[in-house]
This record gives C-alpha cells, sequence and structure tokens, in this order.
DNA sequence: CGTCGCTTTGATAGCCTTCAAGAAATGTGG
DNA sequence: CCACATTTCTTGAAGGCTATCAAAGCGACG
C-alpha cells in the first residue's frame, strides 16, 4: 500500500490528494497530454461543466465491466489502469495499460455494452464524458480534432500489433518499454523511471508471454545493468541498449 | 492473371467489370456491409455526389504510400489490399489485409500523412472521401453513428491482438481464418471459401510467423482434409476444427 | 512467526526458427 | 508452344528459444 502510494505519487499528475480538484479541464493538469487537448482548444471550454467530476477510485476498484451496458467514455487523470478481456474459452487477456491522458472505454460504443472489464492498478482517478456530450462535441466543429484522435489511437495499435510479431521476447519486452518511456515523456516526466503497478503476471499475459520467460529476461538485464532492481518501479540505466533490442517499432 | 481474375469474381460484389457504377452509396453493392453503413441511413445521401468515382487499380496498384499527404479515406468496394509499414530498422510489416467495406488510410489523418502503404492484391476498387466531407458528415448529426464506427474498428483490432498473444502458430492462423469467415459471412458469402490474394510470405509476416512454418502447417491441415488444396482461394472443409484450434477469439 | 501470494530460479521437452535444397508455379523469349 | 529463368512454395534436418513442470526465495500481512 505504501509502495503503491509511492509509485502514485511519482505518476501523480495531481498528487497524491485526489478529489480536490473541479472537473473543469482548463484546471485539469494532464490538459496539455489529455488525448482530447485537440478538442479542449476548440470547444471543449463550452463542455467542461458537463465532464463529470472525476472519478476517485482505489487498487482493484473496476470503472467498468465487460458487458454493463456503455453510455460513457473516460480518459485517465492520474494513476495506471488495466484492460481485460475473457475469451469465449474463458482465458483472460490484457489488452492495454492505460496511464493518464488516454481514452477508455470506446469499444463499448459499438454494442451500447463494454467489451472488457478495466479496473485500476493503483489509487487512480478519472473523467467520466457522457456519449451525448461528444455528440454535442462533433456538433460544435471538433470534427477534424476527433479524427486525429482516432488516427492516434491506431496508431499506438498498430506499433502494439508489429511489437507483438515480433517473435523474439526480448524484442517484445524492448518494445513494451520504448512505448512505456515514450509515454511518460509525453507527460512530462523522465522517460528512464517508468511505474510499472501491474503484476508480472499481467505483464507477461499483455505481452503473450510466460511469467517465467519475463521474469528470467528482466533478471538478465538487472544483473547486466541495463535495468534497476525496483519490481513496481523500473529505472532504466541504458536506454539506448533497450531500444536497440526493439528496433522493430516505427 | 486469369487465376486472379476468378479469385477476383468470387469476392466482387460488383463483378469482374468495375468503372460502370456510379459514385453513389445508394447504388454501391456493398452498401450492407460497408463501414459506413451507418452513416448512409443518416446523411450519407446527401453526401454521395462527393464522394469520388471509384478508383479502379491493378494488382501491385498503391492506394496511397508511406509519407505521401493525406487528405481522404477510402473505403474498399471490390478486391483485395494490403498495408504495408516500413519500420525504423527497414523490416516489413504486413499489418492489415482489407477486404469489401473496409475503411482504409484513417491513420494518415494523424499527421496529415500516411503512416503505411496500401496497395491492391488484386484487380480492385476503392471509394475516396476526403477528410473534408467527413466533417461535414459529423456537422449533420452523424457523431453517434462514428462513435460505432470507431468502436467497431477497435474492436477488431483487439481481437488481431490476442490473436497476436496466442504463441502456438496453429491458433494464430486458425485464428486468422476464423476472422476471416467472419468477414466473408458479413459480405453475404460462403464463409467456407476464403479468398486469399496475398503471398505467403505476406501472410506469415502479417501472422508474425516465418513462411516455412506457415507453409508446413497449412500443408498438415490439407493432408488431414481440414481445407483445401487451393493456394489463392482456400476451401475450408471442417470449420469446426479450425474454430477449435482458434479458441481464443471473443 | 508462520502463512499466503507473488516472483525468481532450475531442468527438461517441445515448438518454431534457421539454414539448405528441391519442387511447383510463373514469366519470358525464342 | 516449348524451353528456360525466376520467383514462390514445399519439404528436410539441426539448433535455439520459449513453454512447461517443479521447487525455492521473498515480501506482505495477520
Amino acid at each position: 500500500m505504501s509502495q503503491s502510494a509511492t509509485v502514485n505519487n511519482r505518476i501523480h499528475p495531481i498528487g497524491g490528494v485526489p478529489g480536490g480538484h473541479s472537473g473543469h479541464c482548463e484546471l485539469c493538469p494532464t490538459r496539455t497530454v489529455c488525448t482530447a487537448r485537440d478538442l479542449q482548444r476548440e470547444v471543449l471550454g463550452q463542455l467542461a461543466e458537463r465532464i463529470d467530476t472525476t472519478r476517485v477510485l482505489q487498487r482493484n476498484d473496476y470503472l467498468f465491466r465487460e458487458g454493463d451496458t456503455s453510455d460513457s467514455c473516460y480518459v485517465v487523470r492520474s494513476g495506471v489502469f488495466k484492460s481485460v478481456t475473457v475469451t469465449t474459452a474463458g482465458e483472460e487477456y490484457v489488452t492495454r495499460f492505460h496511464y493518464p491522458g488516454e481514452l477508455v472505454g470506446l469499444t463499448g460504443q459499438m454494442t451500447g455494452r463494454h467489451l472488457d472489464s478495466t479496473l485500476a492498478l493503483t489509487a487512480s482517478t478519472a473523467c467520466r464524458i457522457s456519449v451525448r456530450d461528444f455528440g454535442r462535441l462533433f456538433a460544435l466543429g471538433a470534427d477534424r480534432a476527433l479524427l486525429r484522435l482516432i488516427a492516434e489511437r491506431e496508431a499506438g495499435d498498430r506499433n502494439l500489433e508489429i511489437n507483438l510479431r515480433q517473435s523474439s521476447a526480448e524484442a517484445r519486452i524492448a518494445g513494451f518499454l520504448v512505448l512505456l518511456m515514450r509515454r511518460q515523456e509525453r507527460l512530462g516526466y523522465a522517460p528512464t523511471t517508468l511505474p510499472l503497478p501491474m503484476s508480472r503476471t499481467d505483464l507477461a499475459n499483455h505481452l503473450g508471454l510466460t511469467l517465467e520467460c519475463l521474469s528470467r529476461l528482466l533478471g538478465k538485464w538487472k544483473r547486466a545493468g541495463v535495468i534497476g532492481p525496483e519490481r513496481t518501479s523500473m529505472e532504466i540505466f541504458k536506454p539506448g541498449e533497450i531500444a536497440t533490442l526493439a528496433y522493430h517499432l516505427s
């Protein structure tokens, strides 16, 4: 718990005391990195009062569950979330980890029910945006910005897929770390300190590897002095080596 | 060439003689399956005359190339396309195969330049839609439909990712075939006949496998009577067996 | 201090990759 | 229409990497 809080503070744009802020986007600390940043410039100001008060979640609290009726999306304000899909065969797949500024829950808008469960990995906060308000945004002329938002998501998915196509386990792990470093940098934090509040099991699952294989390779990198010894907050000592191993990203 | 034409006819909603149709969506043979079908019901009729005349492409003709300035998206009317991304290390990745009714080129709207090259695998046709017209669509109140469109794309990506996470080569190939069968069914064709105009190399690349491994397993399935012997048009004799091997999809 | 969950480490086996060669299909020129 | 060159695909054998099974640390918590 105390360790979770530490990790939390490090990645919390709004610090360790969530809840003391209004829902207004102008005051949001993730303003400059939020996926909706383009929208804000144009019309989000008019909708600020319609954004739901920031939702506060503790570790393992669900933002929504698979099958829930869906009438809204979320933007992560602080903390880290994970999305899990259960296949027809009953297997669990960790499809995404969500960091501050990222949009969550859009897939639920296809059928009106969420296709995955999303829950907090640390004490976290998220903004709820009703799809009705999304519609208002478009009508107000934010269409160009919206296209960029979609395109950005898709480009990210593309990189994730390329990373999964890479057969080598080292390349996959390194690729994941590089993508995470980019996200940290975008948030204005040192890209060499990565908050990893998820379990090794979740991480391995997300990368399509076994937990033993992941553990072994991370151990190898630790002994080689490429990364730090911490488990929940990984220090990247030699970013160049990681980038070399992840040579397959665009 | 004659074989390509055969494959072509089989998947061509508009037959083997493209070009004789107006660009109007009301007359498009993919109307009921097009990714924009929701849009049509609401407002696309008003925009029909703005959709560019169907573009006709021959095998290996590029729809667009990586780096090209992008001011439009495309919807496949007939044929099959592939999208290729080149990484910084110079490696090629086949990120997508596009069948009739599917939207292509959205990632280019992030930076205004296309992030991948997309080319025809058979004689094909595609509709060009300027992003300006997309904006008009949103303004006309098609926001709800658009959200569904985005969500649908993302859900598809999710399945593709899950398929790639699966470590077993058999499961990956089977999963790809199942997803392709669903697409064929959506188009109103027999799901057991799959047009595969792409090379084995492209297919293996897309699945994150080596071409030898793919060839070996397909050969095994052929000998077991699970699939037909054809190369460019695969007949699925035992869909149940394939579905069992692809147990990981949702 | 002992239990429980998570992580690390070890040994073996299986699958896929790699390297290599041959077969089939495709394309070209005579 | 055939012969030849080129590309694409199939098949084979050996080796490496990851999965699997198993057990031992390590940390959290009561």
